[in-house]
DNA sequence: GGATGTACCGGAGGGTCCTCCGTTTCGCTC
DNA sequence: GAGCGAAACGGAGGACCCTCCGGTACATCC
């Protein structure tokens, strides 16, 4: 997919197409893959050669956010007890999500695919050593699968956020799904 | 949009619609609109007026199956009490879901828009229903918005049933979805 | 039974995603 | 620096969704 560009056009062609397409993500999340292409001056084809999916595209986008995320999950967990440091994060995570849409669209993708671990792998990775950490001073279940807890996050980013009170909802719902992973004493 | 489609042809050609469409969805449940039009022997905008999106349609094709799920729910309840009411119905929804996957696809739509309560509202209504009395015999929190709770399950059909384990993972997160309901003690 | 208004029809058209494959261009070797 | 094979390009094309609007045919009223 995207191991070794190794020619130098490939290369050019290939931030090219991120730059424009960091801009018209910006502008407007929905923005076509057609015109991304025509203005930054490749085919179409040579786009989809470089991101074989639109998820691709964005990720790559996202890719330093993502990883400041992800990065943040040891962070808080030297902070504060497992249990907060787990909601904290999600909170962090759902927020940003809300931000910038790309974030949540591709995390949504992630849940979809399964696989392509590359990217989606260090994020479940990071929802685990919270899980574990709150198994270990029973303040969370043991042996929760990190790649249920992202499905279940990935509920968030479907509401809509022009509806009123969107926020208010998706405070209540990281509520239900924090409880539901808590130790049943 | 349905109201009260006044004219014989109207009529015919929306039941000829819908008796195409449930084969065709039966067959693939991603049936493309343009083919069911065709072999309908009607336009493509004759399959639109009737049913403006396709979420419409398939609503419209799966409604008696709906409307039996929704019927479950007072039954369980006296069945059973509250709580295991409540899981029985979440697990009867999901099988179903996963069966006949339009009626996911619907329920998932349903999260979506929102609005368009004339088919949202019992499902909706048969949530609350269990939810209430789970709330009454102290077995479930009080005050839950069943809209969230019906969120919270769409995530159910967003799991690859190819994926080997989906049915596993479905009762897991289905668990954790519960846990997160009941009242904390 | 004709006329007429309106409810309904049909498909062209604009937009999007993605694939496929003939053509071009790069970078390496001699 | 010429030649060559592979890597990369580009856009036509197929599929789909949905909208729009000129035209058709039904039901009603005289």
């Amino acid at each position: 997919m995207n191991p070794k560009p190794t020619r130098r056009d490939a290369l050019d062609n290939r931030e090219r197409i991120l730059t424009v397409a960091r801009e018209a993500i910006a502008a407007s999340s929905t923005a076509s893959l057609t015109a991304i292409a025509k203005q930054a001056g490749v085919g179409i084809g040579t786009l989809y050669r470089h991101f074989p999916t639109r998820e691709t595209l964005i990720l790559e986008l996202y890719r330093h956010d993502i990883q400041h995320l992800i990065d943040r999950a040891p962070v808080l967990l030297a902070e504060h007890p497992p249990l907060a440091a787990l909601r904290l994060w999600l909170e962090e995570v759902a927020h940003y999500g809300r931000l910038k849409y790309g974030v949540a669209e591709v995390i949504h993708a992630a849940t979809d695919g399964g696989a392509d671990d590359e990217y989606f792998a260090p994020f479940v990775a990071a929802i685990d050593v919270l899980l574990k950490a709150g198994a270990a001073d029973g303040s969370l279940k043991s042996g929760i699968d990190p790649e249920d807890v992202l499905l279940q996050l990935s509920v968030l980013w479907r509401i809509d956020p022009a509806r009123p009170g969107s926020e208010a909802r998706a405070g209540r719902i990281l509520e239900l799904i924090v409880d539901g992973l808590r130790a049943t004493p």
